[in-house]
DNA sequence: AACTCGGGGCA
DNA sequence: TGCCCAGAGTT
């Protein structure tokens, strides 16, 4: 009899956490485009983008993806410029190539449904532990874990569970204690009511709004007073900077814009001209008339700063207007209209367009 | 295990 | 300014 009531009484704790968090989410659960219709489809789309991106930035961006590519089989024939100016501004543009990569393999393999088994999910590019978790649980209702910075932060609490949490050995632990948590039937509501909880209740740095927190009495943190001081993190890197000098080139009215290389930062975008280093006026001259152009008119621009994750760029910038043929091979002739449009150009040369 | 890869919002 | 965000892939 003995293991039997210890079996009840885990049972009737985990069915009461599972009932407080999910009543919780049936009164306060945000209304989101991609909550409204959880095809496979939208939810592999939008958790594509939430990666890493606030909810806010990626609404916008979600609406205009899916009504101009609303399938698989579109994603996976979609120009590459389109694509990517789709994803303009939204950051980390490798998930756009491969949203493209995957639907491709999808369409090949899958007959263009997505897969519903984990390992499947996880074998396309772009889909790890986390997104994989998310699309099964929310679109397919398997009740598998999806823990992302929210969970990681709401489960480590709960447990009281003191290590840092960029230590995979400790998602690892929390993936584990989510598994045990899970209902069999609802596993989607139940995932998104975790991250809910973390992103409106259960906040970062130690300001998180305990008295609202429906699962507060199981929270370990909580009754011992360490909500403040979990979760544990590692610092991250410091950020390096780097001087660039930015061109604005006009030439019958348009502007030169060139393709960056394929790998590394901000690959395959399009961008000013730049050179590495604070250049003056008259080496930027020079720089132009290298390329075979004449300068009429040079002026100085504001400087500008850019910060990424792991570099800060420290711009300065300046409008060059120039005349003759030039002799180059990778500036690109454009339009204010045809910048606008058509070519992605990522938010840190946003500083030196006339539109801004 | 440590790096790389964007951008924005908020205290 | 620093921190964090519905992380994934590479080395």
């Amino acid at each position: 009899m003995r293991p039997l009531v210890i079996y009840n009484h885990r049972m009737n704790y985990i069915n009461k956490f599972q009932n407080q968090l999910l009543n919780w989410y049936r009164q306060k659960a945000r209304e989101l485009p991609w909550r409204s219709d959880p095809s496979p489809y939208k939810v592999w789309i939008s958790e594509a983008m939430l990666q890493q991106t606030r909810v806010e930035t990626v609404i916008p961006y979600f609406n205009r993806f899916v009504d101009e590519i609303p399938s698989v089989e579109s994603l996976a024939e979609v120009e590459d410029e389109r694509l990517f100016k789709l994803w303009q501004g939204l950051g980390y543009y490798r998930r756009a190539t491969y949203l493209k990569k995957a639907a491709q393999a999808i369409v090949k393999e899958y007959n263009g449904h997505l897969p519903v088994s984990i390992n499947e999910l996880k074998s396309l590019p772009g889909i790890g532990a986390y997104t994989a978790g998310a699309i099964a649980s929310i679109a397919f209702n398997i009740p598998v874990p999806a823990v992302d910075g929210n969970v990681l932060r709401v489960m480590a609490r709960v447990n009281a569970d003191q290590g840092n949490i960029r230590n995979p050995e400790v998602k690892k632990r929390i993936e584990e204690l989510v598994i045990t948590l899970i209902p069999t039937n609802n596993a989607g509501d139940f995932n998104q009511a975790l991250m809910d909880l973390g992103a409106g209740i259960c906040l970062p740095n130690g300001t998180p709004k305990c008295n609202e927190c429906p699962v507060k009495e199981f929270c370990k943190a909580y009754s011992k007073g360490l909500v403040s001081t979990i979760p544990v993190k590692s610092d991250k890197k410091e950020r390096k900077m780097l001087e660039k000098t930015i061109l604005t080139v006009w030439w019958n009215g348009r502007m030169a814009i060139r393709k960056r290389e394929s790998k590394g930062l901000l690959a395959n975008l399009w961008e000013l001209p730049n050179y590495e280093g604070f250049l003056s006026k008259e080496q930027c001259v020079l720089i132009l008339e290298q390329l075979g152009f004449t300068v009429t008119d040079i002026t100085t621009m504001k400087n500008a700063r850019h910060i990424f994750t792991h570099i800060e760029w420290v711009m300065k910038g300046y409008s060059i207007s120039v005349e003759g043929e030039g002799n180059l091979s990778d500036w690109k002739w454009v339009t204010d209209e045809e910048i606008r449009g058509i070519y992605s150009i990522p938010t840190a040369f946003q500083a030196f367009f006339p539109s801004s």
